[in-house]
RNA sequence: GGGCCCGUAGCUCAGUUGGUUAGAGCGCACGGCUGAUAACCGUGAGGUCGUUGGUUCGAAUCCAACCGGGCCCA
């Protein structure tokens, strides 16, 4: 018998079946690199209506994780798929370069002996050139990530232009009134002489003297007939006493009256009364009625503890526990942050009586001069000899403590800067401006209402070094603020031509007009101090839409979309939305979406501590990066995004399914010449123009999906499309591409319909599987190709007549229905053993009228073909029924199809079909 | 403790205005093929829809509480 598998169009291609992603990816970076693929899609796009997807700048510290590679790869996918959508999308990464965190890890590095004699200019200068460095490695890392921008002139908040755009807003905002100067408690070394950030502060046991204190009420209150009846509260600061201006008490816990042995009253919570007794040591004491509410109790006044003839005022609190103490909190707004929050909502006073260096002023009372520590005794005493000492005792906690000198830090309000959110109406506006936005998903709006809601007065400055100075000048001589335009506009200037560092080495009289004066004294500008703060970081960031999307020609404000994680509702969708409303009335983006936090297979958060740590970089190393790219686009954004080995796994099956099914397509392509090959629609067989159909629908629908940002509908989409093809046009088609002739119209349109397959899904894919359809592009015919690069490409069309197109659903609906049935009863037969390949099977299908109506339709050829049978018998009947007998004929050992063979006398081994291409082909 | 969310098969996701035996793909098991072969095709097993209570003739779907998880506050 002659080997007839030279006579087949067997599939042929040099398209790896194996990806080897991480070895091979590497070369896709370089080739874009090379033809510049970034500036090439943009000049390709010029003129066209933009989008503008703005970066929200990553931290330039240490290496990406998962989550700035998932948020990165989410932004590149939309990029991209804008980009081939025909939009001019350029994209600007940018990094987030000042900040305490980067000056904290300088100092650590530098250590404490270096630190004290280094200069802020050399500090500063040791910090460029941490914070360049990790532009630099992320640099590295997001590109690797296959992530297409403009990586060689990024936006770094350090640049000279970056920060000057820090000033134009501060200007802006300052001079409509929004900007003012006001006193906040922050963490505060007295030995350092200096602020310290939460990351500052190391938490060890310290021994505190903890006292009960009677405050003597003032006003009239239910237990007044039992005797003299006071608030008891309980402290483990006495020295905060001084600054006392109110007591807290839980809105609805039950307070009463205790009576102890001497006669006295004391007010506090029921619930904690008998461990207060035990502290304290009372015996026969009294539990009296009535049982009043904290919320009742509010707005009664009493004598302060250390100043005659002031008095405080019981307010209400939600931070009141009722574990430790006595549900009443002695509260000093200046001295902590609980305590200032609950101020600032009652408009309670903020006394500061703490210097500098830790002692007290003249506020601080008979304690005036002594240091906080000396006094802490001293109040104990001052106290029982006026006899409101109920209790003392020495209690062990864990306190906040100086990293660098290792002793107790205090709580200290100190002077601060603010963005007012009502003086100039910010909170109004800004909610206004929210409702314009587009919040995707939809509750993302509900969380930055809330906030934005009921967010207190942004404080802007920062007592550190590395940053952009607060850009207001002091008088030295009277203490005035001298902030005018011709001093900012001179400052603006000042850094665009020598960058914020120019603040800290030259003097305002080098920079500032000379005819500058104190608006209140007339000093000139040799009096004038620059100020030491620095501003939040959170505002640098968010004035990103005035020194980024303002500044750079190919950008525009608003932006199309800002793209971050949750946390940012209270980060920089914030800073940034309230920046650009108080500078400009309005919100710096058109839409907003926020994806959530990548967590574990079981939806914990990562933590080294336990283990579960996924790097993108491992990834990379093992799976490539379009493995992530695939997990990126299939996770839905609007939840937490889990990742696991096992989740990784997954993706890369997927990820092989879609590889094979390119390879397969490629390969029988290998002989196929768009331009003299293709086939009409009118001569195509009605299966390929069904197969056209299911395409057109497909790419419908991806692109739908897209352009609703629900990227991984759009993947499941594709992956149901993958299998549905896979399973019947690709499998059916076989016969005919292998074992039809060459250039038969038959085989020919099959690989009209395959090119066109191929065309669109590579399109498709390339926003999410950027170097595999990148690989796939260079193995397609030349002709196919209409870019150097898949992702220069337009997006993909399938036009299919409309009605011919609705025909076709219709009736597949039941020829695919029948199908079902069909390979469901070939496995029972198989089962029983009694046949082992379909085309083995003669298959009788017994049907109802209405289906029975539309198969008889199709040819038993065409049926046979589409069950991958040898031959179909339809008989129209009430119910579904198959049959399977075994085939008549014998196996063509050509296309190992059951036919007759040798009609042809000149190949008497083949069926009719092989002879005949035997004859045309020669052989 | 507060705000915004999430919880459907091992994994990723569907489940339309509450309505018959809750679906798909992948994985898994079994089988077929050996001309997509570390591939391809088929069949099958897998779910008290986080838990409990309620509304309803009927709840994965509405309500409440609870449990677990995330982000941001405190």
């Amino acid at each position: 018998m002659a080997d007839y598998k030279e006579s087949m169009n067997l599939p042929k291609t040099e398209f790896p079946m194996r990806a080897n992603l991480a070895q091979r990816e590497p070369a896709w970076l370089q080739r874009w690199d090379e033809i510049d693929i970034y500036r090439r899609a943009l000049e390709k796009r010029a003129g066209a209506p933009a989008f503008i997807l703005h970066d929200g700048p990553p931290y330039a510290n240490g290496h990406i994780h998962m989550g700035t590679a998932y948020n990165k790869v989410l932004k590149d996918i939309i990029v991209k798929y804008k980009t081939m959508r025909g939009y001019y999308s350029p994209y600007v990464p940018g990094w987030d370069c000042h900040g305490q965190p980067i000056e904290h890890q300088v100092e650590k590095n530098l250590g404490p002996e270096k630190m004290k004699t280094i200069s802020q200019a050399h500090l500063r200068a040791d910090c460029r050139k941490y914070a360049l460095k990790f532009v630099g490695v992320q640099r590295d890392e997001f590109k690797r990530l296959g992530v297409i921008g403009d990586w060689d002139d990024p936006y770094l908040t350090l640049n000279h232009a970056y920060e000057a755009g820090n000033v134009r807003i501060f200007k802006k905002m300052y001079q409509d009134g929004a900007i003012f100067k006001g006193a906040k408690p922050i963490h505060w070394c007295v030995r350092c002489h200096t602020a310290l950030a939460e990351a500052e502060i190391e938490y060890g046991d310290e021994t505190s003297t903890s006292i009960y204190v009677a405050f003597r009420f003032t006003d009239s209150t239910a237990w007044d007939e039992y005797g003299p009846v006071s608030v008891l509260i309980w402290t483990t600061t006495p020295w905060t006493l001084p600054a006392n201006v109110a007591v807290t008490l839980a809105d609805d816990a039950d307070y009463v009256g205790v009576r102890l042995s001497d006669g006295r009253v004391m007010v506090m919570a029921e619930e904690l009364v008998e461990q207060v007794a035990g502290i304290a040591g009372w015996e026969g004491h009294e539990v009296l009625g009535p049982r009043i509410k904290g919320s009742a109790l509010s707005g009664l006044k009493y004598a302060q503890p250390i100043h005659d003839d002031v008095s405080g005022v019981v307010i209400t609190g939600s931070h009141v526990e009722l574990t430790t103490g006595t549900g009443a909190v002695h509260t000093a707004p200046g001295h902590g942050d609980e305590d200032y929050q609950v101020g600032l909502k009652f408009g309670l006073p903020m006394p500061m009586p703490v210097l500098d260096d830790g002692t007290f002023d003249e506020g601080g009372g008979p304690f005036v001069g002594l240091s906080v520590k000396a006094a802490n005794p001293e109040i104990v005493k001052w106290l029982e000899e006026r006899g409101t000492l109920i209790a003392a005792t020495e209690i062990n906690h864990s306190y906040p403590h100086c990293w660098r000198c290792k002793q107790p830090v205090i709580f200290r309000a100190t002077e601060q800067w603010f963005v007012s959110m009502e003086r100039t109406g910010l909170r109004d506006a800004a909610m206004r401006a929210i409702s314009e936005v587009e919040w995707i998903p939809g509750w993302s709006v509900n969380r930055i209402s809330a906030m934005v809601g009921d967010r207190p007065d942004w404080c802007i400055s920062r007592q550190r070094a590395w940053g952009v100075p607060i850009p207001v000048f002091t008088c030295s001589k009277c203490g005035e603020t001298v902030a005018t335009d011709a001093t900012f506009d001179a400052v603006i200037n000042l850094f665009e031509i020598e960058g914020a560092d120019a603040w800290f080495t030259r003097e305002p009289h080098e920079y500032l007009p000379e005819e500058t004066v104190c608006g209140r004294c007339g000093a000139g500008p040799e009096s004038l101090k620059p100020e030491n703060d620095i501003v939040d970081v959170w505002w640098e960031s968010g004035v990103s839409h005035t020194s980024v999307l303002e500044a750079r020609d190919e950008l525009h404000r608003p932006a199309e979309l800002y793209l971050e994680g949750s946390d940012q509702h209270r980060g920089w969708f914030q800073s940034s939305l309230l920046t650009s409303v108080g500078a400009y009335g309005h919100a710096p983006y058109e839409r907003v979406l926020t994806h959530g936090f990548i967590v574990d297979g079981d939806g914990r958060k990562m933590s080294k501590s336990v283990g579960n740590v996924v790097s993108p970089l491992d990834v990379i190393k093992t799976s490539g990066a379009d493995i992530i790219r695939l997990w990126v686009a299939s996770a839905d954004y609007g939840q937490d995004v889990s990742v696991s080995s096992e989740i990784l796994d997954r993706t890369s099956e997927a990820y092989r399914r879609v590889r094979n099914t390119f390879r397969f397509l490629l390969s029988n392509l290998f002989d196929f010449d768009p331009a003299t090959d293709t086939v009409e629609w009118t001569d195509m067989p009605e299966l390929d123009r069904f197969a056209l159909v299911q395409l057109s629908d497909a790419l419908d629908a991806v692109t739908t999906h897209f352009d609703e940002w629900h990227f991984y509908a759009a993947m499941r989409t594709i992956s149901d499309y993958l299998g549905e093809l896979s399973s019947v046009y690709l499998d059916v088609l076989k016969d005919r591409l292998y074992a039809d002739a060459p250039k038969s119209v038959s085989r020919r349109g099959a690989q009209t319909v395959l090119a066109a397959i191929l065309g669109t899904l590579v399109r498709m894919l390339a926003p999410v599987l950027s170097f595999t359809c990148d690989e796939v592009w260079g193995f397609m015919p030349v002709a196919l190709r209409d870019e150097q690069s898949v992702l220069l490409a337009d997006w993909p069309t399938v036009d299919v007549p409309a009605q011919e197109g609705d025909a076709l659903r219709v009736s597949y609906t039941e020829v695919l229905l029948a199908r079902e049935a069909v390979t469901k009863a070939l496995e029972d037969a198989r089962n029983a053993k009694e046949i082992g390949k379909s085309q083995e099977a003669r298959v009788v299908l017994k049907m109802p009228a209405a289906a029975y109506e539309i198969l008889i339709h199709r040819s038993a050829r065409d049926l046979a073909e589409l069950f991958i049978v040898s031959e179909v018998e339809l008989i129209r009947s009430d119910t579904l029924e198959v049959s399977i007998l075994p085939a008549a004929g014998d196996k063509c050992p050509r296309c190992w199809n059951f036919r007759p063979l040798g009609i042809d006398g000149n190949h008497p081994d083949v069926c009719e079909r092989c002879a005949s291409v035997l004859t045309e082909l020669g052989a």
